[in-house]
DNA sequence: ATAATAGTGTCTTTTAGACAATATCAC
DNA sequence: GTGATATTGTCTAAAAGACACTATTAT
């Protein structure tokens, strides 16, 4: 390490943003929050939700800020953790910029609200995000957001944060089904949730019937680690 | 997102570091690369390789040069990853600096070379580091980079960069007994590696014997994950 | 009753783990 | 030969996958 990191004029300066992979589950299928940008450079393309960190604020926390300020989605009950960060020299044509990206996900989220600051935000399936034109490197970030959520279903209990407080067996197969892009055995799937220790919390009360038995509900349990894990 | 996003006087100015957990095998042992610092802040106490990104430098190409400047050591056949990013707002205590840590494993490598730079690099157990004085927020960062090789041995191939070109099975098996402090049964591991479709190829020649059958030599294949994964 | 969805049981195939047996070297 | 390490094989227990069956609701 140089003499230089000590002298606060010989720093390189750079801009640290936050970038947002937002994933919920919307009628079956996995979706990701969007931006249209409403500034240069990419004005008028889609983004993911962002911005700069407060040079004292922590990069979690500027995540959250921004989530909330850009789309009004307020992370409570969501999943946070840090994606990635970017920091290809020229990924932002203006400055030199790193962004330090996170992945949140959440329960189905409501439409964003017309008329507020998040009048730009829009919820996207993943697949169709995934082949549209996206501002900077955000079409990478986004794959490798997907990818770590997929990931993560596979060895951890995270299915449970794109469920509600309370939710059936169904509920959490239908968020597997929909971010891996598979079926699963309904009965085999079953098994294996009630079988995986602390995965899933039995709770008092059924869910209203659609016309077949009624299903028991349950809450997260305290396991955060699949032990052995779910297979694709 | 603001309009002082392109407004560069409005910039909160960042500085961007790399800090590098370098972990390899030696004499069956997890070890890390460790320096002892030269200069104020933390002065004479240990802390993991790293330094400043240049403005126009790539952060995996600031990673290696750090590397080398520092210690010696040259990521060739290495592995080199992100492990994540490091940014609370008083992690350093004279600015606000954000840190990108990287992973790199790599096979057994020589003691650094006094009477250069990197005559202040030194191997530690990765017992040892762990329960070690460190500067800044080293701690954490080394633990997880542990944690993050302990779980990417599971499911991918990735002991094999512990390994030099050939190795034998038993060289692998050594590497996952090493980074998961466990013992694992040679008749079993062999006959579940040779399962493991793209992990290893065998070529031609045998190793010295140590008073044994002489063992086969590998060296690493195409796959880099493992399916199904090696259980810890 | 019939349709629909939830949940349980059963059977077969696959995989993991313990460990016996065999192979090939140095001495 | 003995001792050491490598490699293959065998047996058993656990897990995964296919799918029959039972349970509880709406209509």
């Amino acid at each position: 390490m140089t003499n230089e990191l000590y002298d606060p004029a010989a720093f390189p300066p750079f801009a640290v943003t936050v970038d947002l992979v937002v994933l919920t589950v919307r009628n079956g299928r996995l979706c990701t929050l969007l931006i249209e940008r409403g500034l240069q450079p990419f004005e008028g393309q889609l983004a993911l939700p962002g911005g700069f960190v407060g040079i004292a604020e922590d990069l979690a926390d500027a995540a959250r800020r921004e989530l909330l300020e850009e789309t009004g989605v307020l992370v409570q009950h969501a999943h946070l953790e840090q994606l990635a960060t970017y920091g290809a020299p020229r990924r932002d044509p203006r400055m030199r910029v790193v962004s330090v990206a996170h992945l949140v996900l959440a329960p189905n989220l409501p439409k964003p609200q017309a008329g507020t600051d998040a009048s730009h935000a829009m919820w996207m399936t993943a697949n169709k995000a995934l082949k549209a034109r996206l501002a900077f490197d955000h079409r990478a970030i986004l794959f490798d957001g997907i990818e770590r959520a997929r990931a993560k279903l596979e060895y951890t209990t995270l299915a449970t944060a794109f469920c509600r407080t309370e939710f059936t067996i169904t509920d959490l197969r239908q968020v597997y089904e929909a971010v891996w892009g598979v079926e699963l055995d309904p009965r085999n799937f079953h098994r294996k949730v009630m079988a995986s220790e602390g995965f899933v919390e039995q709770v008092d009360g059924t869910v209203a019937t659609t016309g077949g038995r009624p299903a028991q509900l349950f809450r997260a349990g305290p396991a955060t680690e699949l032990h052995p894990p779910l297979t694709r």
